[in-house]
DNA sequence: GAGAACGTAGAAAGCGCTTACTGACGTCGT
DNA sequence: ACGACGTCAGTAAGCGCTTTCTACGTTCTC
């Protein structure tokens, strides 16, 4: 029925191992056998079945590459670019030809660790985690336990755009500079004379978003506006990463604080939306309402006017975990690389006027 | 070094044969000894060997779901959507967990049959393809000989949002209607009274671009404004699906027809592009020049203006070819689904007005 | 109370490959 | 001319599971 080894190497003439080696490219070979074999190969329409080589081998040429959410194209750039490095890596050596392949977690604890498993069942031989992480303890405990495991049983762990693992160098991590980065996003509103300013957060349980909100809670501090953890708590608003979260927060800060002149948002989805709720109101952005984002996303110099954001490397990033992944760079020293987040001034932010 | 079954088996007391039973599910076994074999496998922190399981049981768990551009929330929404179908049905029965992933083809031909290739390798339970075919008649032929091999090795094959195989009805089809789509969108800038309307189409050789090129030029010659082969050429330009092929058409389709009163972009993304490009030569839109979409992407109803685009219902659409691929959706009559597309009436399409 | 029927578990034969290990030739140095 | 060596190919032993077939109590059934 189906075409195994064997067959081929009944019609080639020669023994399955021969055939194997042909197909491996990992053992001599004279080139007069190798063409009977492929030529028999081709006519049979032989493919090797991958789960009979992994296992005899005790390899994969599996890669797994986690995202949060594959519809947002933060994730959809960096697992974009981390698959092309892979498949870039791979195509040096015969039949090293990995499938790079990206599981969507949606957020979910559960479905990390599903997929954890799923991976580590499948013997990856390599996972590349994306984004923040959630910062339940036991979650976080659950994960790096999994990850323990699979790097044990040789899998290489990728940390992208994700904080190091506490305690474990063994893993890469290139971990995305979010404090700076959004302490330098406030400072430029500062710097334009804001006072009042609102911060929309995203999820409350997440490291980036707890790494975001520190960086600008940090500005607001070195400019004396920290208050006290109530006026904090009034200023700041958590909800998912997209642009439902982002209107009705606008709206609630507008609410809480008719006077606010600037809005700081957590991502450049969140930031839009609320754009669109101070448009609704009536209100113009900058000349009313400042709005800045974050991560600098494709469309968000597009918007009307263009956001201010901070831009975060994201292909680079995603290229870099992958050829970390498929061991074809250098690890970090220390296995941590921070990547440096660049601020981008753009038409959405201007100075602080009094609404009449 | 790694725990195998014959381990947990030993700890047990029992056979392999019954830790195989117990992870699976598939035979009775008595409680109390179940309650043992998972005791054993808890405390081993054992995983199952996924290709060991394949290659014995001539089964897989995983289900590839190729993409276009990763990067593009076109397609990861209907990824996102599938992924989480395929999740959902199989988290049902015990051990049935399948590994959906994402393969990214950056719409090169070469990486789509690399792909195949390798899912076959793996003896994938299924494929779903989404997005638009390349229009090359080798490839289509290619493609269609890797997926005939791939649905007689025991894969189920879906098609989302791709028109079906030429004369294979074993293989469903969950096609989008663009060519009405698009001819109702272009009706609806008739209507409004346009008369010169450009078109910026996107990659020449993709079945999507041309349906939907089809549907415009469709309401176009309706209207009597089919013009000769030329001036179709003229007011047609085709360009990758990106913002920047959007921004540069936009400017050279004006430099064409200075008295160009709309344009109508292949999909959202050039649309918005378009829409950057018209605001740098200081035209507004919709007063001096209409833009219109295609696909309502989440980020179209926040542009400003909000963008007039054909609604297709990704998300629906790709959860539906979740439960295809893994058999818990009949399959359309015929094979084939035929997707309606919705017109979403915005902002970014008025009436003509002469500009000064 | 004998035999059928049932429920549960083990033995063992693969699944389709890879890869030591082994062997058959030539070729080369001396 | 002879042994040492290098090159290429075959043999066969698994890799870690699943599953068929068999076997051994129990519980019914008449």
């Amino acid at each position: 029925m189906t075409v195994t080894l064997a067959d081929v190497a009944a019609r080639a003439r020669v023994s399955p191992a021969t055939v194997s080696r042909v197909l491996n490219g990992n053992y001599p070979v004279a080139a007069a056998t190798r063409e009977r074999v492929l030529k028999a190969v081709d006519e049979l329409d032989y493919v090797l079945n991958a789960t009979a080589s992994s296992l005899a081998a005790a390899t994969s040429d599996l890669v797994g590459i986690l995202v949060n959410d594959i519809a947002d194209p933060f994730f959809g750039i960096m697992a974009g670019a981390a698959q092309g490095a892979i498949c870039e890596s791979a195509s040096g050596r015969a039949g090293g030809e990995k499938l790079a392949v990206v599981c969507n977690t949606g957020g979910s604890a559960e479905r990390e660790l599903t997929y954890l498993t799923l991976l580590q069942r499948q013997r990856a031989a390599a996972v590349v985690l994306t984004g923040g992480a959630l910062e339940d303890p036991g979650h976080i405990a659950a994960v790096a336990a999994k990850l323990a495991r699979l790097a044990e049983a040789g899998s290489r762990i990728v940390l992208c755009g994700r904080p190091a693992l506490p305690g474990d160098a063994s893993v890469a991590a290139l971990a995305f500079d979010n404090r700076s980065g959004a302490r330098r996003l406030t400072e430029h509103l500062l710097a334009l004379g804001h006072r009042r300013i609102g911060y929309i957060a995203g999820p409350a349980d997440r490291t980036t978003t707890r790494h975001r909100l520190e960086g600008h809670r940090e500005a607001m501090a070195a400019a004396g506006l920290a208050g006290d953890a109530e006026g904090q708590e009034r200023a700041t608003l958590h909800g998912p990463y997209d642009r439902r979260c982002g209107y009705d927060a606008a709206l609630e800060l507008l609410r809480r604080d008719p006077e606010l002149t600037a809005i700081v948002a957590a991502n450049d989805t969140i930031a839009l939306g609320a754009c669109a709720a101070l448009r609704d109101q009536g209100l113009r952005v900058p000349d009313d309402v400042s709005v800045a984002g974050f991560d600098d996303l494709p469309f968000s110099v597009d918007a009307v006017p263009g956001l201010t954001t901070v831009r975060l490397p994201l292909y680079e990033a995603g290229a870099r975990a992958g050829r970390l992944a498929m061991g074809t760079e250098e690890p970090p020293p220390g296995g941590v690389a921070t990547i440096a987040a660049e601020l981008m001034v753009r038409g959405s932010t201007a100075g602080p006027r009094a609404r009449p």
